[in-house]
DNA sequence: CCCCAATTTAGATGATCATCTAATTAGATG
DNA sequence: CATCTAATTAGATGATCATCTAAATTGGGG
């Protein structure tokens, strides 16, 4: 229930033509130019829009020959739907941790080592929350980010970035879409920091 | 189930400062300034998002002394977050209605004068949407008009322009917002045309 | 192996929109 | 009525995005 996703899918959804396609995708499934004259657009308008459709998982397509076909996942639309209303129940309410501030300067202390490498990823969870936080310090608000480039930062610090940057989408900390990187606000974080 | 209303529903939620602050609403009303202090935002952009959020519905407001909460309103959250699934079913399904060409041209020699002005708006329900959409013609696809512009249009042809602007809205062969008007796509209509 | 049809990518253009600052409005209170 | 506080409006800026054309790609089939 990560609120970047919730968002993420209203505002995929709130198009008046990809509302159109799915619409259409209701009936049964298409291929690409069949959409495309219904609708009255241009081929790469609808690759475009699908793309999109297919980033929040409620379509998927199938080959035949040359031709796409796409099909609309109803059961997915419905889950993705009604994410919302679950935003902000017990599970989802931030702070979901309350750290102070003397235990996070100590964990950064001990994991740390004066050249400001990491020595080794915290198997405890709020400690490893900690480090999370610690480490994203450097990415930028907004900038969007290849998935080399996240690499790139980590191991300034630690050799298995695949480990952390994984753990940021985990908890939140990073966004990712399409194999881009990008820093959630501090809002969605699991901890203030 | 208007299409278009889905579309605004989405399309206001799709945003993360308003997902924001719903999710802050859920846990109470809130004023102004409390939540732009906890959203790290100004209040004219308070003032923006909570402008959306009322106009789709699920936000209201009460005035206490100088301080205005807003509510969330849940039950329309919810109501509004499942429009989608029913889009495309059988009572919304286009074409709802099927008219011949020549059954078309017969109710626009009829209900029309030669010189062009309406003689009367037909209160059969198939001739009138003939007549809303013959009218409709003269309106530009994405021009945002003002009322008093549909209204000045709408006199050209008849004088009880306020029904006509109405009935366009209520089937959908245009869009009202914030007492803006914009003709919908002609998928919308309730007619081919 | 070359051609054909369907799709996708790249890049440009114009529109929409989130946010801010500065100025204004709306009530309440002394 | 003067003043204070909360809210709103106006206008500017920068970012995002829907759509198009032109070009490239993909995967058959002769």
């Amino acid at each position: 229930m990560q609120l970047d996703k919730v968002v993420n899918f209203h505002k995929v959804v709130g198009d008046p033509t990809r509302i159109r396609i799915i619409s259409l995708l209701k009936l049964g499934p298409l291929h690409g130019q069949a959409i495309a004259n219904k609708l009255g657009l241009k081929p790469p308008t609808i690759t475009h829009h699908v793309a999109k459709l297919k980033q929040i998982g409620i379509v998927y397509q199938r080959r035949d020959k040359n031709t796409i076909y796409f099909y609309l996942d109803q059961k997915k639309l419905k889950a993705s739907a009604n994410a919302i209303l679950q935003i902000g129940e017990v599970t989802n309410v931030r702070p979901e941790m309350n750290i102070e501030d003397k235990d996070k300067l100590s964990v950064v202390k001990n994991f740390f080592d004066t050249d400001g490498s990491l020595k080794q990823i915290p198997s405890q969870r709020k400690k490893k929350l900690v480090v999370l936080a610690y480490l994203v310090r450097g990415i930028e608000t907004g900038k969007v980010y290849e998935e080399k480039e996240i690499n790139e930062y980590i191991k300034q610090f630690h050799e298995d970035y695949a480990t952390i940057r994984r753990e940021w989408v985990m908890n939140h900390f990073m966004y990712r879409e399409n194999n881009k990187y990008e820093l959630n606000p501090k809002e969605m974080w699991p901890l203030e920091f």
